[in-house]
DNA sequence: TCAGAAACTTGCATTATGCAAGTGAGTTGA
DNA sequence: TCAACTCACTTGCATAATGCAAGTTTCTGA
């Protein structure tokens, strides 16, 4: 989950950037479930920690996956938004979703698929 | 990493059995560079240490996904082979080396895709 | 002014990872 | 037959990541 990649290979690269158990979630929440919100995210059943969390956000950040806007000032509220580059990972979760279904009993479809 | 689903959704579920920095790396070899035998993986670029390697090896033997077998007994020789369950995570892999050649610069094709 | 929400930060215990060294069974060559 | 070597690990220890609870700050609304 570091910078420097560990290889030139595009497998190997990807998982140095989303390879842990909780960046792909967040990810998840913010493409089909359309979250954007700090305690939107702590909602979901994983039950991510805060500390967790702004550090998953953070990078996801660093690497350009995902933007933060502040949507309001008057009570400061920030907002989180995947990039175009974020949103191109689609199939990625897609392919994941679609062989856990397949593979893994205690799946269900959470409709949005 | 750990046996027990956080949820019931599918790409939480699959990254609970494979979502960390090294057991895709060891399916990839098996699957892309058809490795078998513990020294193979010791040699990946990535530099996956020994006793990662061992208990990547047995969770992904535990969760089916990978048969060990003893091939010579004489010099007891050990392998490795992903199940057809193992098999199946092809276009997962796949789909994530496309992502990974069209959005991370440092990475290029083995050839083998 | 007092409770409450949102978005965090901090501290500490537990767990995972990285690194080096060691082990044991068998093989090869001098 | 003895030393060196390979394969497949195991062990020990330091460092890093994670989990959990509590605290903080800024603002709102009653």
């Amino acid at each position: 989950m570091d910078q420097p990649c560990r290889s030139a290979c595009p497998i190997a690269c990807t998982l140095d950037l989303v390879g842990d158990r909780w960046t792909l979630i967040v990810v998840r929440d913010m493409m089909f479930f359309g979250k954007e919100r700090f305690e939107e995210f702590l909602a979901s059943p994983e039950e991510i920690s805060t500390n967790i969390l702004t550090s998953r956000l953070r990078q996801l950040e660093a690497a350009g996956l995902v933007e933060r806007k502040l949507y309001s000032t008057r009570p400061r509220r920030t907002s989180y938004h995947l990039t175009e580059t974020g949103k191109s990972l689609r199939p990625v979760l897609k392919t994941i979703a679609v062989w856990g279904l397949r593979h893994l009993e205690q799946t269900r479809t959470p409709e949005q698929f």
